[in-house]
Formats: C-alpha cells, structure tokens, sequence
DNA sequence: CGACGTGTTGATCTCTCTCAATTAGAGTGG
DNA sequence: CCACTCTAATTGAGAGAGATCAACACGTCG
C-alpha cells in the first residue's frame, strides 16, 4: 500500500503511528473539488491516487494553478490550523485522499521526529517546485514555459510509474490546465503546444504524455539537467 | 535579542538547544551575496537582522526574485542535504544572519518536537507566500501586481517596526528588483509604479514606503483583507 | 570632472490576449 | 442510426499590455 515518498523507509512503529492519525479515506471522481477556496477548517490530506491541483482566483475569475499533485503529495499543510485554506485543491482524474485530523501535523511531530522531519522536508521540496512555476511564469517566454512544464510533469509521472519506458506517461490535463498552470491564456498555449507537436518536440494524445525529443525540450527551457545551473550572462 | 517569530514563546531550553546548533554569525553589506546560485554545501540560516531576497536566473540573465527575506525568516531549508542551493540569496541592505550546522534542521527536531513543528510551520508559510506571488506573476496586470506588493511588503516591514504608524517603512529596493519580484521589464515597472504614485496611491522617496491610500491599493489588487476569498464569476 | 547606478520618459515593436468561428468526440435521447 | 448538445481542441484576425531601444536627468563617488 505504501511506495509514496513519505511513508518509505519506516519503522512498523511509524506506520502505526501514521494509521492511528488516519481519520479516513476520500475519493472523489474527475473534476471534482476536495477544498473550497477559502473554506475554513479543511483537514489535512495525502494524495494516495490520481491526479489533482492546488489553485487560487481572483474575483473576476482570472485562476492560476499553483501545483500538480501526484500520489504522494501532501495537501494542507500551510493553512495555519483553524485559518481558511489559502486556495483551493481539486481534481483530473479520479483520486484517493487520506484523510488526517487536524492536529495530526503536530501529533506527527511530537511522536516521531523522523517523520515530522520528512514532513518539512516534503514541504520544502513542495515549495521549491513553486519556486521552479514562479521562475517560469515570471521569466520564461510561452514556448520556454511548456517545454519546461511538459519535462517536469514527465519526470514525476514517470517516476511513478513501473513500467518507465516507451508508451509515454498518463496525462490528463486539458490546454485549460496547462494555460492556468502556467499564466497564458487557453489560446495562446494552444497554439506554442501545436506548434512544438508539429516541431516533433512530444506529442499528447488520448490522455497521454509522449516526449519524442527531450534534449531539444530541455535546451529550449533552459533547464540544465541536475549539473550546474547556468553561468552568468557572458556580457 | 528575539523577537523573531521562531523563537517567539520557546522555553528556556529551547532556547539554548537553538544556541547550541547556532555556528556562528555573519554579517553583510548591502548588495551582496549570501548564497550563490548552485553553490552546494549552503548552511542553514535564519536572518536576524535587514533585508534580503531569494532568487533564479536563466542562463541569458533573465532573474527572477522569489521572495523577500525580512528579520526572522529561514534560509536554506529547502535543499536536500549535500544538494546544490536551488536558489540565490542576495541582500538588500546591510544584513545580520544566523548561521546553522548543516544537520541542525534534523537536530531540532530530534530534541525539540516543538521547534520542529515550528519550522515545517514556518516552511509552510514561506510557500504560501510565493504561492500569492505566482498568483499575482501569472494572473495579475502590471498594475495589479505592483498594488499587491506594494501592500504586502508594507506589512510585513510595518509589523517589524515598533513605531508603526506615520513616517512610513524602509523599503530598500531599487526598481529593478520589484520588477524582478514581479516578472515585469524594468522600464514598464517604473512607468506603472509613477502612474500609481501620480494617483496617489503610495509614495517612494528616501529608502522609504509611504502608503497614502490602502483602500485604493488592495481594490486594485483583488485583495480581500482577511474576509472572504472572492465570489466566483457572477457569469 | 567623468563614470556609474538608479530613476524617467518617449517611441517603436512584438508577444500574448481577446474575440470569433469551426472541428472533432463523447454522451443522450428519440 | 441519427439529430442534438457539450466540452476540448484549433485556427484566424485584430487589439493591446508590456517589452525593447534610446536618451536624458540626478546624485554619489573616486
């Protein structure tokens, strides 16, 4: 039952101490939302299976995704206890939510220190893929932001994924995820993901992610693999 | 000597096991650089003391700031032990920081569930502070974005300052850097934030942020106080 | 006094948005 | 099996917010 991140590498004990904090199991359907927008005492989740988002709107509508969240992921930990979730989480596919008690986080902590640490360490790793979004959405032009998306969402599809190989992995964002994921509007990332498709750069059919030429996706996004990241500009 | 929110309400004893991990105090001018961008090995900090930012850049320049550092925010939490810094981190003014052993993080957990919490608190707050930041980059016009910050930034240097109130708060950033906060060019960012200061909407002049008209400020920005989130589209 | 860094402003230029239509599939009901 | 509907994907055209290019103003500093 458990290969997430999150639970590996644990004692027996652990895992108990996990259950005992489990308040139970959510799944909901494609589409549908786990966390309103400022809904106010939202539990705490870990996403068991499925794919879902994390996203925040302005008043007139205007929304912007903030993260995809894949099994494993952990959902709910910057509402402050008691305060109204900061945005709101719903899903693409459908999904299996494990549902904690509110003070589970401190719980957690106080119990076992080992696991309260992968907790901050998880939530640090969560913040840096934002960071990876903000440099994109802040820096990257249209083309730069997709192939920098697709490679991403690729890696952790795959990484989750046995057979790792040819046949691609699942993708079940539609062009209005990626626009909102990336702050483009759905026409304009309609035609960049065109225009790299007919490139030969990957290809997304019937719900399916195919990179057909990651070093050029790689080159165009300015993402330098895990070496060293770039030098400074030779000017 | 601490009023940072860290160490806000901690025995004694937690206290001191903080001084025990602490390795030493260092000291920057402004403009200077604490973390180099991929340096690997980066210790732990806490800023103690001035203003400094996190960032990323391209490899042609393109540098994008990811947050705003102010008096007892955390530094370094998120690279996984022995990786290379995912970020920079450059200060803005004169800077006091305190420097951290590199397993302090999982030492203070260990010893202190409390101040453990405390940290994947913290953490957790930094994120959802770069998540308002992705939400005003991607969503948000240039006008709007800099409305926002404008007001963010202000109140975290007004809750700072005991003499909150009149005379307005230091603001040590150059144009460059709120356009590099917000993913807009320079030369636009010095057209719109004249435009909201002919408005009278604020005032920069010496170093310092005056507010002139809050309201006016969070209308613009699509910010809600501490109310409710936003009604969906009335369409 | 010249060199620099920061702030201003005007004049283009262009990437991306908005508006409009059309196509393609999936699901429904007759 | 075929209209009917709805959602997602496409494409073209025109509009615009913001980028880029160029100068210039000011204050600091060696």
């Amino acid at each position: 039952m458990r290969s997430l991140p999150l639970f590996l590498d644990h004692t027996d004990e652990e895992l108990e101490l996990v259950q005992s904090l489990k308040r139970g199991v959510q799944s909901l359907g494609p589409l549908e939302t786990l966390i309103h927008e400022g809904q106010t005492d939202a539990p705490l989740y870990t996403l068991l299976e499925g794919w879902a988002f994390r996203y925040k709107t302005l008043s007139d509508g205007r929304r912007q995704i903030l993260s995809f969240l894949l099994a494993g992921d952990f959902i709910g930990v910057q509402q402050k206890m008691g305060d109204a979730a900061a945005h709101g989480v719903d899903t693409l596919t459908p999904a299996v939510f494990c549902m904690f008690q509110r003070n589970a986080l401190w719980e957690l902590h106080r119990r076992s220190p080992t696991m309260g640490f992968n907790v901050t360490w998880l939530t640090a790793h969560e913040e840096s893929m934002v960071d990876d979004t903000l440099l994109s959405v802040g820096r990257r032009s249209a083309e730069e932001r997709i192939a920098m998306m697709l490679i991403l969402l690729f890696k952790r599809a795959a990484a989750l994924q046995a057979d790792a190989g040819a046949g691609g992995v699942p993708f079940p964002l539609t062009q209005q995820h990626i626009a909102d994921g990336l702050g483009l509007s759905l026409v304009h990332t309609n035609k960049t993901l065109r225009k790299l498709e007919r490139r030969g750069l990957h290809q997304i059919s019937q719900g399916r992610l195919h990179m057909r030429d990651v070093k050029a996706l790689a080159r165009l996004a300015d993402l330098w693999g895990d070496g060293r990241p770039p030098q400074r500009p030779l000017v």
